[in-house]
DNA sequence: GCCGTTTTCGGCCCGACTGTTTTCAGTCG
């Protein structure tokens, strides 16, 4: 079984109720808590953090929960947490995950000796809780948040919130009312899934504000409603908050309301130090008056440090670079001038997974979004389909057929003939060396076998790369978001060969893998790899997602310089030689 | 339970909104 970050957040969260109920010290109860804040808006999955030896890395986690994370993923339960949780039914911890319930509501619905949440609605319904001393008011709560509980609920991928976020802004920027709108959250920070959608508006009338947001289309219940924010539920049960502040101290909004939990707690308890405190209202020398911020840049200012990139305040040491004025130059969205990995439908057997457009058609896409250059990786023909000279033939044939397309567009974009070939179990290569000195170069992915040993993937992996003709390992962890984790590898070690013998890591930017993940981006530059951010494009459309990987690469603290496909393209040949 | 340029002990971010307990607890972000 798989361990989730949402299953392990709901274990810690439980532990948390059961200490509350145990009145164990709130600040014993706010560490699981926070703890388990962080590893549900992890990008990463947590139990892959602790195959990799990295739990420690995650704000939150100590040493006795690294221990009982440890137990838990070894056996599969932790001793500690299940004595401290075996006196509570089952239907007390179904009942925390209604929006409103907290454990000290479940006690109560416990103590009515409710069996379960069908039960729970059905004598909430019927009236007979609220004889039993329910208010009217708290069952009436209670049943509209049974309609929004949903636990397998996944959270959203990345470009699908931003499109809903860019309805949701274009909804509210259309209000006289509202003077600048922007997302907040783990969606302004561009993480990888997003759970709930938050907003900030600027307003110098935020009553108005706030009605004209809660009458949007696609509504299904208003949850909170007050002068400065209101929460409510899309019919898709999806929660969305709005925050609305005046122009003036707007700054302190987007501040306050951006960073990661444990960004705000480290970034408050560092303005203490300096005799400040922060809210999202202002900034306050203590005991003097308040001082409103228009923008975020003169909170931190304040406290003599640079402004962190949304993407990077997660608490990971983007506080003490910025207080030594040691920020990175972070790769700018759009500075791509190239797309190494794309589909076309150029026809190769096995056809099941053949782009849907043309090579001339993404190359004038490519044209169109400004390249200098773009280069074709249709996977590889398949050794079960035919014989190695058969192979051979394939490729000549369709290196003869780009020719045709770099003399057709020379001086307008440059076009280089790859292959995305598969990294069979045994780590040889699909296509044989003859077949790969026909190429401008080779992208190599694990496409089978991906539960595998540590070291024997490991072993796969760098047999792969060692091949000369290889330069680039494609979507190097294999994960699925939602779907799969990532597989097991040694990737110290293979960023270590990789910084070696200049092979590339790539950062596939569709957006159900964005990978690599930004936690081993940021581990892969500091050893020195360099990178490529690629669209894995299968269709026209999907050639314009670059920006969910420059996101990616942001969050890992790349600079231009880590990102091969920010260089010229002279340069680019040079790294790829 | 976490955490550390004065600390391995002794602190621990800041505030809104709801309901109803007229001064606060529970829940949430």
């Amino acid at each position: 079984m798989d361990l989730t970050n949402r299953d392990v957040a709901k274990l810690l969260r439980n532990v948390a109720a059961a200490l509350t109920l145990k009145k164990a010290s709130i600040f014993q109860i706010r560490a699981y808590e926070t703890a388990a804040d962080a590893i549900e808006h992890l990008t990463s999955e947590v139990k892959d953090l602790w195959e990799e030896g990295k739990l420690a890395e995650v704000p939150g986690v100590g040493k006795n929960l690294s221990e009982h994370l440890n137990e838990l993923f070894s056996t599969g339960k932790v001793a500690h947490f299940e004595s401290l949780t075996k006196d509570l039914p089952p239907v007390f911890f179904e009942a925390l995950d209604i929006p409103g319930v907290g454990p000290k509501t479940a006690q109560r619905i416990l103590s009515l000796k409710v069996q379960n949440l069908e039960e729970l609605k059905q004598r909430l319904e019927d009236g007979s809780l609220i004889k039993e001393g329910f208010s009217e008011k708290l069952a009436e709560n209670i049943l509209l948040g049974l309609k929004d509980t949903n636990s397998e609920k996944d959270r959203m991928l990345l470009p699908f919130a931003e499109e809903l976020a860019a309805k949701i802004l274009d909804y509210l920027r259309k209000s006289p009312d509202v003077k600048q709108a922007d997302c907040l959250g783990s969606l302004r920070r561009k993480v990888a899934t997003i759970g709930d959608l938050d907003f900030a508006v600027a307003s110098d009338n935020p009553e108005k504000a706030i009605k004209y947001f809660v009458k949007m289309p696609g509504i299904s219940r208003i949850v909170d409603q007050g002068e400065n924010k209101a929460m409510v539920m899309l019919t898709s049960h999806l929660q969305i908050d709005l925050l609305v502040g005046k122009p003036k101290n707007y700054g302190n909004l987007l501040q306050h309301f951006t960073g990661s939990k444990h960004h705000n707690i480290s970034l408050r308890k560092l303005a203490e130090d300096k005799g400040y405190s922060i809210s999202e209202y202002g900034v306050k020398k203590l005991k003097t008056a308040v001082i409103e911020c228009k923008t975020e840049e003169e909170v931190y200012s304040l406290l003599d440090m640079q402004t962190p990139p949304s993407e990077i305040r997660e608490d990971a040491g983007e506080i003490e670079a910025a207080l030594k004025h040691q920020l990175p130059q972070l790769i700018p969205y759009g500075s791509l001038k190239g797309d190494l990995h794309l589909h076309s439908s150029y026809p190769i057997e096995p056809s099941h997974d053949l782009g849907r457009d043309s090579m001339e058609d993404m190359v004038k896409r490519a044209l169109a979004l400004g390249y200098k250059y773009l280069g074709f990786s249709d996977h590889s023909p398949a050794t079960s389909n035919h014989s190695k000279p058969k192979i051979i033939d394939i490729l000549k044939k369709r290196s003869a057929f780009i020719d045709k397309l770099k003399l057709k567009y020379a001086g307008k974009i440059e076009i280089l003939a790859g292959l995305e070939a598969d990294i069979q179990p045994d780590g040889s290569i699909s296509v044989p060396d003859e077949g790969l000195k026909l190429l401008d170069y080779c992208i190599v992915g694990v496409h089978s076998a991906h539960r595998m040993e540590q070291s024997k993937m490991t072993a796969r992996i760098l047999k792969a790369l060692s091949n000369p003709y290889v330069q680039i390992l494609a979507h190097p962890t294999g994960r699925l978001l939602n779907q799969r984790p990532s597989f097991e590898a040694d990737w110290a070690k293979v960023f270590e060969f990789c910084a070696k013998k200049g092979k590339i890591l790539e950062i596939n930017s569709f957006p159900d893998r964005l990978d690599l993940r930004d936690d081993l981006v940021r581990q892969a530059i500091s050893k020195g790899v360099k990178l490529v951010i690629d669209s894995d494009a299968h269709g026209l459309e999907q050639m314009d997602q670059l920006d969910y990987g420059v996101a990616v690469a942001r969050r890992g603290w790349a600079t231009s310089a880590d990102i091969i496909n920010t260089y010229g393209f002279k340069d680019l040949l040079d790294v790829l030689k």
